[in-house]
DNA sequence: TAATTTGAAAAAATCGATATTATTCCCGTA
DNA sequence: TACGGGAATAATATCGATTTTTTCAAATTA
């Protein structure tokens, strides 16, 4: 196979913004005016600021985001291929329409790939890999989900380690390209949490859920972490469904 | 949930640059410069003639696909999220590289998420789907797969049935993102087989295991007919194993 | 009244010019 | 000779203006 090597570049640089995750790692300082309103508008569409649905116009994006044309619709172009915005030729862009249909599919499309992923982590981890899923279910465990304990206001910090852990019980499973599908059905499946306007918390001991998730995985018991993962998306899911339907 | 619907926007249209397949349906015509160019390079990075790792210097391809800076750039921010193209901030595009290690996470990638969607289809699937396969099946035997029979022409007609294929065996999974996933890695796939240099033909009987996995499906047979499809991408691949290392 | 046409306004798409940043290459120095 | 500084060059990123297309509503017609 032949390769081009008379140009010369950095062979590699795997956190640039096609990664669809860390979209705000550098979004100020040298990042290009692109990252920017790329990692705003993400940020805006995860948050519920944009509405599903709603028309982005350009001009009124210029203004908001405070950058050129080129870059604020090269943002909703890499946005498309997320499915955080749709794109139709000559008509503009809108923020991606969300319904219940979806978010079954989204659930349904999470624990099939995330169970395939944990299993094949857990068969090809190794202990470094044992050692980074304690510790991320153990810095999960030190901050409270909700900021205030008798109702939910949400609470950043969790939300930085929930993701971890999720991610690190699969970091083992090989392949990149599931990691990035699971990685954007994540990111997605947060966005439903957000425009579900959450407001009591779930009954259930969600602490208590990783901690026998952890255990599982550590045991190398496949079936039964595969079995915990998966109904612990379901109840979260659940739980999500009653709020979307009751707004 | 609320929704905006103070923008009236026709609320359903699937079938635009966002889908990663079809890219060429409407090049021509009306379609814009970006999508004109989209499908171009798309095109040109599958069949190898953009090079993997080759620098994408925009006015290089203003001048080879006649259009101006902000579609090319667009196009190419599209094709960074189907990983095609690599963005690097500051440093502009290049066609995604290729390696073999990159290639067998493809093919296992491939493997668990086809395995999954088809049994799916299989426990999903009504009689329509049944016939929907039949009939892809019967169109796929219909044509060669070389355009000569000595040594290897590919036939662009076959690659389109063959697509189709495998597309319709897993189109009763009832989700798709998941199907969305398997059309990228199928993408994928495609760029390895072009840039192999194929020249030989692969001595398996491909139309047969075709056939059988057919058979396996109408019987509902999801063991077999995943195992079949597993080992029918996974000959595949061997086989290209071999012609990237040669090359 | 319903359907169609027309035209003004709004928005998207596109372009070419400019500003910004990276790369290259030359030259002086250790 | 190897190294590092610093123009000169090349390429990217960005902007604002222009062209093209769509949208919306009023006017016309059957």
């Amino acid at each position: 196979m032949k390769q081009e090597d008379t140009e010369t570049i950095v062979p590699e640089m795997d956190d640039d913004i096609s990664t669809p995750d860390a979209p705000d790692r550098e979004t100020v300082g040298r990042a290009s005016m692109t990252s920017r309103a790329y990692a705003r508008l993400r940020a805006d569409i995860i948050s519920g600021v944009l509405v599903p649905g709603q028309k982005l116009k350009i001009e009124e994006l210029r203004q908001i985001y405070d950058a050129g044309t080129s870059p604020i619709r090269e943002a909703l172009s890499l946005l498309t291929s997320d499915h955080f915005v749709e794109r139709i030729d000559q008509r503009g862009f809108r923020v991606a329409p969300v319904s219940s249909k979806e978010f079954d599919e989204l659930l349904k499309t999470r624990c099939w790939l995330e169970e395939r992923a944990l299993r094949e982590s857990i068969a090809n981890g190794d202990s470094s890999w044992e050692e980074q899923v304690v510790l991320a279910a153990y810095r999960l465990s030190r901050v409270p989900r909700s900021q205030v304990d008798d109702h939910f206001v949400a609470n950043a910090e969790w939300e930085v380690r929930h993701k971890h852990f999720h991610v690190t019980l699969i970091s083992a499973c090989d392949s990149s390209m599931l990691m990035k599908f699971c990685d954007q059905l994540y990111d997605q499946n947060i966005r439903y949490r957000q425009l579900s306007g959450i407001q009591a918390y779930p009954s259930r001991d969600v602490t208590a859920e990783h901690g026998a998730i952890c255990d599982a995985v550590l045991a190398r018991d496949a079936d039964l972490a595969a079995k915990l993962l998966v109904s612990h998306y379901n109840s979260t899911g659940d739980f999500l469904k009653d709020q979307l339907e009751d707004a």
